[in-house]
DNA sequence: GCATGATCATGC
DNA sequence: GCATGATCATGC
């Protein structure tokens, strides 16, 4: 069969894909050739390769266009209640072969020879619509900015480290920046042999973190640049240091002052009063403007968590996430919970210490949770999603002095685990979310907005003393 | 003094 | 109006 365009050239490839753009598949393809008994996730991609671009799916190592040196990818967007577009997830890249990428370079790896050159396609999501109707929005090349790829090779080096020193095993998405190790495979029985350990890791591929996906569709599109301030001022820079080393060279020069010292010395006027003072201390170190975000901590999502600890090194408070919903949590695996997925993050944890009444800015810590930990905050997870599937949140209701009903809850607490517990997190009792299932005591239909939390002594003795 | 339940304050 | 980061209040 002929092809409509040159598989060997580029620009004909690029100029091809980009009649996709504004249409679905079903408008592009012929209907008659798509069998209708594929589904699922990857179904879009396949259909794109075969029945747009005319050739069948593989699972090699070289790029889908191999003379062209171009790989093909195609990805979900999201629409933002404003209009604007993000990507729906990360975008899964080429498998990582545990056994072969320890003997390579970055260079001349499996996963730049892959993906130094690749051809985006973007469609809007639609969860009811058939994958064939789905309207394709963005179609462009993407080539890595110079220091972008720096990143893109200290975090795959890092993964290979990692995989060198027998740990495939151990690897998380919070381990890197840009560039992730996300697990890829049916389930949790997909597994893989790993060359310097007898344990079988996770088969995993390669990914760009959502944020980073974002980046590029902000880029391509040409908009939004301008609300972003740069860590990173050069490719030079980006040679000789880390993000980890530069984040903490500009902190250095402030460990042991007050805020006060610290505001004089950046020669900045804030209300500390504000509830983004520390957010806004934090940009004001790393010589970001206040009204921009930090580049760099968008594209890795990165999350910054300011703590305020005791004179005895455990932080004042436990550390709150996001509340979750009782009609999700039934529903979700663990794999595709939110809390899983905050997990694993990488944080950037700015501790604070009261010290005489005021509060000295003591480190900064690049931090994320270890494997086999989040393993262990799955319990947490796992009894949250029980309590609640079966209607048993409420265990008792008392009457406290001033006369106030009190409940306490099945839900696990701090002796239940030594990592995360779940409490309360509303406006008040009556700020609450549906529940899928009656609650048996109270008979409630809904209940008090939860979340979970890391416990505060976990954060001192593996977070801030380790 | 800590664990747990509960709530506040700001910004979008 | 709500999400989010942060903090308070009570009882053991």
């Amino acid at each position: 069969m002929k092809l409509p365009y040159n598989p060997n050239n580029k620009n004909s490839i690029i100029e091809f894909a980009k009649g996709l753009k504004g249409k679905s598949l079903r408008q592009v393809c012929d209907a008659e050739l798509i069998k209708n008994d594929k589904k699922g996730k990857g179904y879009f991609g396949q259909i794109l390769e075969e029945f747009y671009f005319g050739y069948k799916p593989n699972s090699v190592s070289e790029p889908d266009f191999p003379i062209a040196k171009l790989e093909l990818k195609s990805s979900p967007l999201k629409k933002l209640k404003n209009d604007e577009y993000r990507s729906k997830e990360r975008l899964v890249l080429n498998i990582i072969n545990y056994v072969n990428v320890v003997n390579q370079n970055f260079e001349n790896s499996d996963f730049l020879k892959k993906n130094a050159s690749i051809l985006l396609v973007f469609y809007l999501h639609q969860t009811d619509s058939d994958a064939l109707d789905y309207l394709i929005k963005i179609v462009d090349e993407w080539i890595f900015p110079s220091t972008d790829l720096e990143i893109i090779k200290q975090d795959w080096e890092l993964i290979t480290k990692k995989i060198a020193e027998g740990k495939a095993h151990e690897l998380s998405e919070g381990d890197t920046f840009y560039l992730g190790a996300c697990t890829k495979g049916a389930n949790a029985l997909s597994v893989r042999e790993q060359p310097f350990s007898k344990i079988p890791a996770k088969q995993r591929a390669y990914s760009f973190k959502q944020g980073y996906v974002n980046h590029i569709i902000a880029s391509i599109a040409n908009e939004g640049t301008e609300v972003y301030g740069k860590l990173i001022p050069s490719i030079e820079v980006a040679k000789k240091q880390t993000i980890e080393e530069i984040v903490i060279s500009k902190f250095k020069p402030f460990y042991g002052k007050t805020e006060d010292e610290i505001i004089k010395l950046l020669r900045i006027e804030m209300n500390e009063k504000a509830k983004s003072f520390h957010a806004n201390l934090t940009k004001a170190i790393l010589g970001i403007q206040l009204d921009k975000e930090i580049e760099e901590f968008e594209k890795a999502e990165i999350i910054v968590k300011t703590v305020r600890l005791k004179e005895n090194n455990l932080p004042r408070e436990d550390i709150s996430f996001p509340t979750f919903k009782y009609e999700e949590i039934v529903n979700e695996d663990w794999d595709e919970s939110d809390f899983k997925n905050i997990l694993e993050h990488k944080f950037l944890f700015v501790f604070f210490q009261f010290e005489n009444e005021k509060l000295v800015l003591k480190r900064v810590k690049f931090w994320n949770m270890p494997y086999d930990d989040i393993q262990k905050a799955k319990e947490v997870w796992d009894k949250a999603k029980e309590v609640v599937s079966k209607g048993q949140i409420v265990k008792e209701i008392k009457k406290n002095k001033s006369g106030k009903n009190t409940r306490s809850t099945n839900f696990p607490n701090k002796k239940f685990n030594r990592i995360s517990h779940v409490r309360p997190h509303a406006k008040n009792a009556l700020d609450t979310f549906p529940l899928p299932v009656k609650d048996r005591f109270t008979n409630q239909k809904e209940y008090t907005k939860h979340c979970f939390w890391l416990n505060s002594s976990y954060v001192k003795y593996e977070i801030y003393l380790k």
